[in-house]
DNA sequence: TATTTTTGATTGACTGATCAATCAATAAAA
DNA sequence: TTTTATTGATTGATCAGTCAATCAAAAATA
């Protein structure tokens, strides 16, 4: 049925069907086939759009981080308050969808491949910066920036290793406890620092 | 040379070079012949002794987390206090080999073959499961169990979490700021829960 | 001790399967 | 007619896994 303007469609399909079958098969080392079927068009199809696996598998990189971008910026817009902002975007990081099992598989495969692909590598790298500046902007406005860096640090760890530990399937953490203890650790770093009596604290 | 009891040196020199071209390659996909390249054999001798290539994956992963366990059990027997332990636990989970980059690639790598393979999960699962335990056993002397659960799970998550990132070698984190950001963790979560957390407060 | 037999170690050459990538051909719009 | 979408068929490369053959040490035997 050949029809003109297919190319965005058939694009967006074989992106949406490489995400799903990685998150399956929990792996790279899929076919194209696999992902041209789940996709409902021929393998030669997806070859013809994206040239190559491997640049399919970066599209598909690069748009799922941008969704995840997306969100970021939608949750950050809803919220008031620099801690607010905090908390929005912890929130997004444990979303239901983000911290759904094959979801985490597809990341950790992501992940994996970074460490051959330079191009996957730099997507990853950008998320990973994205996520603590995101919390350092927010937390400079509530502590010294020092502070505020080491504490980004430490959260930004905090909630890859959540994901991560969640990827193994044993002993599951629920959204609401990975965000509080997220939360409580945030909270206990910045109680001691956020009052005026730390101002009259002189560097030591 | 063919002398008899070769098998244990050529295992271990397979495994070892699994662990090593793994770790340089970033990947699981790496193909018997570089393995037994890597350990100086032929390939055919690496199936003799391992059946298969996922054999002798799960054989690498095996060894490598028998060995992490060894340095575990070592630190915790020179460490005296509960607190002492729990220092060594976070030291020893970012010694310096673990935490090289090659080290860090191999097991995400794993990580991510847990999504497929049943048995390497089981064995990543057995580690979660003890650097939680280990943790949760030497926060339990210092603290209410409830709270002891809870900063374990923290902990652990943490330090996962700083050894992912690390993997993307973009603003990589030192040894010790690593285990600093882990400490400090600890130290504030308890230092409300516990008497003589309270006792020892001396340095920021 | 000298000779033969057995056994473990080791490999080169091969096979079968899998897969990414190509291409020529077809069908329907424009 | 030209252009775009689409596929079936094919190719070439890569690899895991197999196997029969070799070689040398060890054990058995004379």
């Amino acid at each position: 049925m050949p029809k003109v303007g297919m190319e965005p469609v058939r694009r967006k399909a074989l992106v949406d069907a490489a995400m799903r079958v990685i998150g399956d098969h929990g792996s790279l080392t899929v076919t194209m086939s696999e992902i041209a079927k789940q996709a409902g068009v021929s393998p030669a199809l997806a070859h013809h759009y994206f040239g190559s696996k491997e640049q399919l598998l970066i599209e598909t990189v690069r748009v799922h981080l941008q969704r995840l971008r997306d969100s970021v910026i939608t949750a950050l817009r809803a919220a008031k308050t620099p801690r607010e902002k905090l908390s929005a975007v912890i929130r997004v990081s444990f979303q239901a969808d983000q911290f759904a099992p094959e979801t985490i598989a597809a990341w950790l495969a992501f992940y994996a491949e970074a460490q051959r692909s330079e191009e996957t590598r730099r997507f990853l790298v950008i998320y990973a910066r994205r996520l603590r500046s995101n919390l350092l902007a927010n937390l400079k406005a509530l502590c010294p920036e020092e502070d505020a860096e080491r504490i980004a640090e430490g959260a930004a760890a905090m909630i890859d290793g959540l994901y991560i530990r969640q990827s193994l399937r044993s002993a599951p953490i629920s959204i609401e406890a990975s965000i509080a203890l997220t939360e409580d650790y945030i909270n206990l770093l910045l109680a001691p620092l956020s009052r005026e009596a730390a101002v009259q604290r002189t560097e030591t």
